[in-house]
DNA sequence: GGGAATCTTCACAGATCAGTGTACGAAGGA
DNA sequence: TCCTTCGTACACTGATCTGTGAAGATTCCC
């Protein structure tokens, strides 16, 4: 019995499984709205009533979406930080991480929209979301500490802000790699303020 | 009779100035899909029939109510590059613009969030959202050209980067002061390219 | 063999949504 | 006076959406 708003990624059923794997693949590509519950079941060879004894609501099913998505985002980050020793290159490291995680994510961020998507605040995608952005500025600014940086907080609400501006750029700017461009100033800004 | 997909917000009768308003209010606080043409009528003191006689369709009217939306910021933009003079005071002016703008609006970049809400690239919303996003790149471009930068393209989607970082953080750090932000790495980063 | 967990089948409820048809009233210009 | 424009009143359609109820099948573990 899990009366939470979200269900643990790691540990589902076989069925519950390719629910959440299509359900993200449809959720992240279509939106959120536009997509159906009776169009995830269908989808994932799984009836509808399969769907609500594992998931219970769409609003679950919605917040284990972003939670797993937040989990593999974080793991890819910290992949990229830990296999790097120069102070400047861990900074900058989450921008290496974005171009490798913008090639298969082409509609920008999938927690932006998805607060764009869901106006309640009350929603549990919201918690989600605004975590996922405060890790990753926490991120930016324990590295800036630990790279002996003058104003930690200052340099990584600058990186944040180019973070978020590579981001929003997949959706408004697709024929440019915002990534990249990013990923430039990230390293000109890191290192003027070391 | 109007068959296009948009109705210039400048020559609407009463009713339909009291529906825009009203609509642009709710989309951009609530979002487009979560409310419905009865609200907006009824909100607006007018008849779910005489919406539909004067926008015609739900699609028609957000597309308007993201053009009259575009229109009110490039004035405001304009407004702030004329008012200055010297060449990196014009290429960052929309970025005073900005923290002008986000005063008033705190959910975001009302575009950004109609690309995430209506998946369909058919959508008339989207055309507009993407010339509204290409029309600032070229200002920042022309900007740049005049100011003598030696890569004006370059230099404008570093700025527009900064541009959106700044939308996105509204959304995802609201405890912090995107606009400004953006504006501070703006002015260092077209300094630097002069 | 017994029991629990997983998943299926399928009909159905209840709500909401965009959009329509028709008839009518009021104002203003030619 | 006639005609057009603008707006009202209100019922109604058809589609779609989330979510439920109840009964049965399969699998796997004890």
């Amino acid at each position: 019995m899990n009366k939470s708003s979200t269900f643990d990624p790691d540990t589902l059923t076989p069925g519950a499984r390719r629910i959440l794997d299509t359900a993200a693949e449809l959720f992240y590509e279509n939106g959120i709205t536009a997509v159906g519950v009776d169009l995830v079941a269908a989808r994932s060879g799984v009836t509808k009533r399969t769907l609500y004894n594992r998931f219970g609501s769409k609003d679950t099913l919605v917040a284990t979406y972003l939670l797993e998505r937040d989990r593999r985002w974080r793991a890819l980050v910290m992949r990229c930080v830990d296999a790097r020793t120069a102070a400047v290159e861990r900074i900058v490291a989450p921008f290496e991480a974005l171009r490798e995680w913008s090639a298969d994510n082409p509609r920008g961020c999938a927690f932006i929209n998805a607060l764009a998507e869901l106006p309640d605040p009350g929603h549990p995608a919201h918690r989600i979301a605004l975590d996922e952005k405060r890790w990753l500025r926490d991120l930016f600014e324990r590295s800036a500490e630990q790279a002996g940086a003058e104003h930690p907080a200052d340099l990584s609400e600058r990186l944040f802000c180019l973070h978020e501006g590579a981001l929003a750029m997949q959706a408004t700017a697709p024929d440019v790699d915002g990534a990249h461009i990013a990923a430039g100033l990230a390293h000109e800004v890191a290192r003027a303020a070391l």
